[in-house]
DNA sequence: GTTGCACTTGAATTACATCA
DNA sequence: GTGATGTAATTCAAGTGCAA
Protein backbone atom coordinates (compact mmCIF):
# COMPACT_ATOMS: atom_id res chain seq x y z
CA UNK A 1 0.00 0.00 0.00
CA UNK A 2 2.85 2.50 0.93
CA UNK A 3 4.93 1.46 -2.05
CA UNK A 4 1.75 1.82 -4.22
CA UNK A 5 1.56 5.63 -3.10
CA UNK A 6 5.04 5.82 -3.68
CA UNK A 7 5.24 4.98 -7.17
CA UNK A 8 1.94 6.83 -7.54
CA UNK A 9 3.72 10.23 -6.49
CA UNK A 10 6.82 9.37 -9.00
CA UNK A 11 4.52 8.85 -11.90
CA UNK A 12 2.43 12.13 -11.19
CA UNK A 13 6.07 13.99 -10.93
CA UNK A 14 6.66 12.26 -14.59
CA UNK A 15 3.57 13.35 -15.83
CA UNK A 16 4.46 16.32 -14.75
CA UNK A 17 7.74 16.83 -16.18
CA UNK A 18 5.80 15.58 -19.38
CA UNK A 19 4.12 18.57 -19.59
CA UNK A 20 6.95 20.67 -19.83
CA UNK A 21 8.35 22.10 -22.91
CA UNK A 22 12.20 21.26 -23.84
CA UNK A 23 12.83 24.82 -24.48
CA UNK A 24 11.60 25.69 -21.26
CA UNK A 25 14.69 25.76 -19.04
CA UNK A 26 13.33 28.22 -16.76
CA UNK A 27 10.74 25.32 -15.76
CA UNK A 28 13.58 22.38 -15.91
CA UNK A 29 15.31 24.09 -13.45
CA UNK A 30 12.45 24.19 -10.72
CA UNK A 31 11.94 19.97 -11.79
CA UNK A 32 15.28 18.95 -12.42
CA UNK A 33 16.70 18.86 -8.60
CA UNK A 34 13.18 16.52 -7.84
CA UNK A 35 14.66 14.35 -10.40
CA UNK A 36 17.85 14.44 -8.89
CA UNK A 37 16.67 13.30 -6.04
CA UNK A 38 14.34 10.39 -6.78
CA UNK A 39 16.27 7.11 -5.90
CA UNK A 40 16.93 4.46 -7.53
CA UNK A 41 15.17 5.26 -10.59
CA UNK A 42 11.55 4.33 -11.14
CA UNK A 43 10.83 2.95 -15.33
CA UNK A 44 8.27 5.45 -16.72
CA UNK A 45 4.76 3.54 -16.49
CA UNK A 46 3.14 2.64 -19.98
CA UNK A 47 0.80 5.13 -21.07
CA UNK A 48 -2.05 4.02 -22.33
CA UNK A 49 -3.16 6.66 -24.38
CA UNK A 50 -6.01 8.90 -22.98
CA UNK A 51 -5.74 13.11 -23.31
CA UNK A 52 -1.72 13.06 -22.17
CA UNK A 53 -0.49 10.99 -24.88
CA UNK A 54 0.02 13.30 -27.64
CA UNK A 55 1.42 16.04 -25.43
CA UNK A 56 3.80 13.10 -23.90
CA UNK A 57 4.98 12.07 -27.24
CA UNK A 58 5.50 15.98 -28.55
CA UNK A 59 7.56 16.01 -24.99
CA UNK A 60 9.76 13.15 -25.32
CA UNK A 61 10.97 13.44 -29.06
CA UNK A 62 14.35 15.76 -29.09
CA UNK A 63 12.95 18.57 -31.68
CA UNK A 64 14.50 18.43 -35.50
CA UNK A 65 16.39 21.77 -34.08
CA UNK A 66 17.91 19.99 -30.96
CA UNK A 67 19.09 17.35 -32.80
CA UNK A 68 20.79 19.61 -35.14
CA UNK A 69 22.89 21.06 -32.61
CA UNK A 70 23.41 17.59 -30.91
CA UNK A 71 24.99 16.29 -34.65
CA UNK A 72 26.94 19.17 -35.39
CA UNK A 73 28.74 19.26 -31.52
CA UNK A 74 28.50 15.43 -32.31
CA UNK A 75 30.51 15.40 -35.29
CA UNK A 76 33.20 17.97 -33.68
CA UNK A 77 33.82 15.80 -30.88
CA UNK A 78 32.62 12.49 -30.10
CA UNK A 79 32.28 12.73 -26.22
CA UNK A 80 31.59 15.78 -23.98
CA UNK A 81 33.57 17.58 -21.15
CA UNK A 82 31.35 18.48 -18.10
CA UNK A 83 31.66 22.14 -19.09
CA UNK A 84 30.36 21.86 -22.94
CA UNK A 85 27.84 19.58 -21.48
CA UNK A 86 26.08 22.11 -19.19
CA UNK A 87 26.38 24.73 -22.02
CA UNK A 88 25.03 22.58 -24.52
CA UNK A 89 22.16 21.84 -22.30
CA UNK A 90 21.58 24.97 -21.08
CA UNK A 91 21.75 26.09 -25.17
CA UNK A 92 19.44 23.46 -25.56
CA UNK A 93 17.22 23.75 -22.70
CA UNK A 94 17.28 20.15 -22.04
CA UNK A 95 18.84 18.58 -18.61
CA UNK A 96 22.77 17.58 -18.74
CA UNK A 97 21.68 14.02 -18.27
CA UNK A 98 19.72 14.22 -21.43
CA UNK A 99 22.32 15.65 -23.24
CA UNK A 100 24.73 12.59 -22.10
CA UNK A 101 22.29 10.19 -22.82
CA UNK A 102 21.99 11.29 -26.20
CA UNK A 103 25.80 11.52 -26.41
CA UNK A 104 25.77 8.16 -25.38
CA UNK A 105 23.37 6.45 -27.66
CA UNK A 106 24.86 8.28 -30.64
CA UNK A 107 28.33 6.78 -29.87
CA UNK A 108 26.22 3.20 -29.80
CA UNK A 109 24.64 4.02 -33.45
CA UNK A 110 28.24 5.57 -34.69
CA UNK A 111 29.86 2.25 -33.58
CA UNK A 112 26.85 -0.25 -34.68
CA UNK A 113 27.34 1.35 -38.23
CA UNK A 114 31.14 1.38 -38.26
CA UNK A 115 30.53 -2.62 -37.61
CA UNK A 116 28.47 -2.31 -40.44
CA UNK A 117 30.78 -1.16 -42.63
CA UNK A 118 33.60 -3.33 -41.52
CA UNK A 119 31.57 -6.06 -41.61
CA UNK A 120 30.44 -5.63 -45.37
CA UNK A 121 34.11 -4.64 -46.23
CA UNK A 122 35.54 -7.96 -44.73
CA UNK A 123 32.88 -9.43 -46.68
CA UNK A 124 33.53 -8.31 -50.11
CA UNK A 125 37.22 -9.67 -49.20
CA UNK A 126 36.03 -12.97 -48.69
CA UNK A 127 34.11 -13.42 -51.55
CA UNK A 128 37.10 -12.17 -53.72
CA UNK A 129 39.30 -14.51 -51.62
CA UNK A 130 36.76 -17.29 -52.15
CA UNK A 131 36.44 -16.79 -56.09
CA UNK A 132 40.65 -16.92 -56.20
CA UNK A 133 40.22 -20.01 -54.35
CA UNK A 134 37.96 -21.53 -56.89
CA UNK A 135 40.11 -20.05 -59.75
CA UNK A 136 43.49 -21.66 -57.85
CA UNK A 137 41.87 -25.07 -57.44
CA UNK A 138 40.71 -25.43 -61.36
CA UNK A 139 44.02 -24.05 -62.30
CA UNK A 140 45.59 -27.34 -60.44
CA UNK A 141 43.16 -29.73 -61.62
CA UNK A 142 44.34 -28.53 -65.19
CA UNK A 143 47.88 -28.84 -63.90
CA UNK A 144 47.68 -32.19 -62.61
CA UNK A 145 45.72 -33.47 -66.03
CA UNK A 146 48.73 -32.08 -67.76
CA UNK A 147 51.24 -33.52 -65.71
CA UNK A 148 49.09 -37.06 -65.96
CA UNK A 149 49.30 -36.81 -69.63
CA UNK A 150 53.30 -35.99 -69.87
CA UNK A 151 53.99 -38.54 -67.45
CA UNK A 152 52.44 -40.76 -69.75
CA UNK A 153 54.52 -39.99 -72.87
CA UNK A 154 57.77 -39.82 -70.77
CA UNK A 155 56.94 -43.28 -69.94
CA UNK A 156 56.29 -44.40 -73.24
CA UNK A 157 59.74 -42.87 -74.87
CA UNK A 158 61.53 -44.09 -71.75
CA UNK A 159 60.27 -47.97 -72.67
CA UNK A 160 61.26 -47.08 -76.60
CA UNK A 161 64.85 -46.24 -75.55
CA UNK A 162 64.96 -48.99 -73.13
CA UNK A 163 64.46 -51.47 -76.07
CA UNK A 164 66.96 -50.01 -78.45
CA UNK A 165 69.98 -50.20 -75.67
CA UNK A 166 70.18 -52.78 -73.04
CA UNK A 167 73.07 -51.13 -71.46
CA UNK A 168 72.53 -48.34 -69.68
CA UNK A 169 70.63 -47.95 -66.64
CA UNK A 170 66.77 -48.46 -66.99
CA UNK A 171 65.74 -44.94 -68.53
CA UNK A 172 62.17 -45.87 -67.20
CA UNK A 173 63.15 -46.42 -64.28
CA UNK A 174 64.77 -42.90 -63.66
CA UNK A 175 61.85 -41.56 -64.49
CA UNK A 176 59.55 -43.05 -62.14
CA UNK A 177 61.72 -42.07 -59.57
CA UNK A 178 61.68 -38.19 -60.81
CA UNK A 179 58.09 -38.62 -60.95
CA UNK A 180 57.19 -39.21 -57.24
CA UNK A 181 57.16 -35.43 -57.24
CA UNK A 182 53.64 -33.75 -58.00
CA UNK A 183 54.17 -30.87 -60.20
CA UNK A 184 56.38 -28.81 -62.42
CA UNK A 185 59.89 -28.96 -60.97
CA UNK A 186 59.77 -32.71 -60.89
CA UNK A 187 58.53 -32.28 -64.71
CA UNK A 188 61.65 -29.98 -65.23
CA UNK A 189 64.14 -32.24 -63.59
CA UNK A 190 62.29 -35.67 -65.49
CA UNK A 191 62.53 -33.45 -68.69
CA UNK A 192 65.98 -32.89 -68.46
CA UNK A 193 67.66 -35.80 -67.36
CA UNK A 194 65.41 -37.41 -70.02
CA UNK A 195 66.99 -35.11 -72.84
CA UNK A 196 70.67 -35.61 -71.30
CA UNK A 197 70.15 -39.58 -71.97
CA UNK A 198 68.88 -38.68 -75.97
CA UNK A 199 72.21 -37.14 -76.46
CA UNK A 200 74.14 -39.68 -75.02
CA UNK A 201 72.52 -42.13 -77.42
CA UNK A 202 72.33 -39.89 -80.31
C1' DG B 1 31.47 9.36 -6.79
C1' DT B 2 31.62 9.79 -11.79
C1' DT B 3 31.61 8.32 -16.43
C1' DG B 4 31.21 5.29 -20.38
C1' DC B 5 29.47 1.21 -22.27
C1' DA B 6 26.47 -2.81 -23.24
C1' DC B 7 22.15 -4.31 -22.75
C1' DT B 8 17.33 -3.57 -21.98
C1' DT B 9 12.80 -1.27 -21.65
C1' DG B 10 8.87 1.36 -23.01
C1' DA B 11 6.60 4.73 -25.93
C1' DA B 12 6.07 6.44 -30.45
C1' DT B 13 6.13 5.75 -35.24
C1' DT B 14 5.86 3.23 -39.49
C1' DA B 15 4.50 -0.37 -42.60
C1' DC B 16 1.52 -3.69 -43.75
C1' DA B 17 -2.66 -6.72 -43.59
C1' DT B 18 -7.49 -7.46 -42.90
C1' DC B 19 -12.21 -6.34 -42.94
C1' DA B 20 -16.62 -3.97 -43.32
C1' DG C 1 -11.42 1.35 -54.14
C1' DT C 2 -11.30 3.24 -49.41
C1' DG C 3 -11.16 4.38 -44.62
C1' DA C 4 -10.88 2.20 -40.02
C1' DT C 5 -8.55 -0.91 -37.19
C1' DG C 6 -5.13 -4.16 -35.53
C1' DT C 7 -0.45 -5.53 -35.15
C1' DA C 8 4.44 -6.63 -36.04
C1' DA C 9 8.71 -4.22 -36.78
C1' DT C 10 11.57 -0.36 -36.10
C1' DT C 11 13.34 3.79 -33.85
C1' DC C 12 14.76 6.42 -30.05
C1' DA C 13 15.16 8.31 -25.29
C1' DA C 14 15.98 6.61 -21.06
C1' DG C 15 16.91 2.94 -17.22
C1' DT C 16 20.16 -0.46 -15.23
C1' DG C 17 24.29 -2.81 -13.95
C1' DC C 18 29.06 -3.16 -14.24
C1' DA C 19 33.90 -1.79 -14.83
C1' DA C 20 37.56 1.60 -14.91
Amino acid sequence: MERKEEEDQMNKVEDEMALISPFNSGAFSQIAPQQAEAKPRRRRKRNKGGENSLLGAKKRKLTQEQVDVLELNFGNEHKLESEKKDRLACELGLDPRQIAVWFQNRRARWKNKKLEEEFSKLNSVHDGVVLEKCRLESEVIKLKEKLCEAQKEIQQLGERVDGLSSNGPSLSMTMDAAFLGEFGDVFCIAENSYMEWMNLFM
